[in-house]
DNA sequence: TAATCTATTGCAACATAGTTGCAAAACCTA
DNA sequence: TAGGTTTTGCAACTATGTTGCAATAGATTA
């Protein structure tokens, strides 16, 4: 775990400090998304506000994480599939959030269809969130 | 315009407000969706930030707006079509967000698909917001 | 492994977004 | 237009996110 960590610091580019080491460890522990406050709950206060800010901005800059639209404008953050890299992002697969247990979850397998644009728009980038019930919870009632 | 309002307000069971009448007024002017600080510019500082928010969450909950996820995750509103009801939104749209002129647009006549789901995940809602430029920019340029 | 340079962190202060309670004002009904 | 009810404005507060700057930790090279 620790070396993977630092493996993937390493790969970006990035040097290896506790506050890193820690905030990653976070999303490799739960396999959901995370919200900033998730993140703060999980380090305790062993860092500053800011230094997490700042730290999950970097990861999203530099193609470790990726960050999750959600209906009551929420921001979560989740790893990225290793296809993503600095700056250039490819999660084109659906997120999914459970209404029972508020968990977000990357739906890899699940991709995001095409569809048709009325003339003359031009679709760059589409993100598409279902809510609803997860697997763990339907299977657990 | 005045009288399409009022009438609105009235069928929702919503007592005719200077506040309500200008905010509505707002939405009926620009046929893009609105951030509360749109909101916040056109009506000025004649009403107090608080009834801006309080009558936008009115607007919610009678189903004379809906809110819209946006992958920055700033809160956009827009007008419902007629089949809205209070309590029931039929928002099953695909929302559009433009890079260049920075305006939010429903495409009512483009339907969200229906996807197939993991085993054990149900699906009860689906958000699809897109974004690219939009027909207005495509023709100006 | 010590010296040095650069990147990162913590602090403080600030900015923005949204909420709540309560008294005053506006609206609706009859 | 008088009454009760709903809505509004104010003030205060919480949560969330940002910025500048000095102190610290990490990386590099000798």
């Amino acid at each position: 775990m620790e070396q993977k960590i630092i493996d993937l610091l390493k790969r970006s580019s990035l040097s290896v400090t506790d506050s890193r080491k820690k905030i990653l460890e976070s999303f490799f522990q739960e396999n959901s998304a995370l919200a900033h406050a998730d993140i703060e709950l999980h380090v305790g206060d062993e860092f500053d506000r800011v230094t997490i800010y700042r730290t999950l901005q970097t990861f999203v800059d530099k193609g470790i994480i990726h960050t999750i639209p959600t209906p009551d404008n929420a921001v979560l953050y989740a790893l990225c599939k290793d296809s993503c890299s600095a700056g250039h992002h490819h999660d084109n697969h659906v997120h999914f959030i459970c209404d029972n247990c508020n968990k977000t979850y990357c739906l890899e397998q699940v991709v995001v269809p095409s569809i048709a644009m009325p003339q003359n728009f031009v679709a760059s980038q589409i993100d598409m969130v279902v809510s609803g019930i997860c697997n763990f919870c339907n299977a657990s009632s």
